[in-house]
DNA sequence: TTAAATGCAAACTATTTGCACGTAA
DNA sequence: TTACGTGCAAATAGTTTGCATTTAA
């Protein structure tokens, strides 16, 4: 299933319209790997051509997010960013530049869920590294 | 060194005042492990009689976390919370209700930072797992 | 055709700021 | 004594909402 399946799928399954400005945020999502804010997504989107308002995304990025298409990833005070990534996975994050980095990182392994504290049922985790990016050396 | 030092040494230092506000809030982050947000930090230190303003306690853990007394904790979108415990630790957070539990997680051991792809220097990181907790089984 | 989505502007929430007054050192 | 901190209210930033208009299916 490619992407343009997905949505197409996703968005028919709940009976939600796919219209263009729907498409534009995911699209543009789809293609770029630096966790855009709102305000990002919207000036990109809107480069060329007007496509969309601001309430348009905001409520295009809710719609996407509820059927599961997109989620957040809430790293810094204040700033919301979101991703197409939508599995659990781990980020860097640059304390110089806030750059943000999609950390594939296998020497973590699976952690034992079951050896939580008693009373906690976990069902998936994220690793958050703070460090500096090659540019903040 | 108890949390009594670390005020008056980090403060002093600084050569920052320790308020009545600024204790409170330290004091009230001291002593409870749920994270608490600004509203709910106000509403506790003014429960008796009226002690900081809001814009007081924004000020003061603003100055708190300058120090390096406090830190946030990022977890939930458009909810910021704070923390006295400010070594890197892991949380739980239940999907349901939001409560938030400090993990610690020996299972984890120490991760190799220096096996972080190229171009990343890691120093430090933290284990978000989601789930549920008792009461929302 | 028509229920659902957009776009604008107004409303709202969380946080910050300016400034007169108060107070810790 | 006086520079620093507080408290109020106004300002700001990010996000949500109401409603008339437009549009995808």
């Amino acid at each position: 299933m490619n992407n343009s399946d997905s949505i197409q799928q996703q968005m028919k399954e709940k009976g939600l319209r796919i219209t263009p400005q729907r498409y534009s945020v995911y699209a543009n999502l789809l293609s770029r790997y630096d966790h855009p804010t709102v305000e990002a997504i919207l000036q990109d989107i809107n480069q060329e051509i007007p496509i969309a308002s601001k309430a348009s995304v905001y409520s295009a990025l809710t719609v996407l997010r509820e059927v599961g298409l997109i989620r957040e990833i809430l790293l810094q005070e204040g700033i919301t960013r979101y991703d197409a990534k939508i599995e659990p996975h781990h980020h860097f994050i640059c304390q110089d530049c806030g750059a943000i980095v999609d950390l594939d990182w296998s020497v973590l392994g699976d952690l034992p869920l079951n050896q939580l504290p008693k009373g906690l049922r976990g069902e998936n985790y994220e690793l958050t590294v703070k460090g500096k990016c090659e540019h903040c050396f």
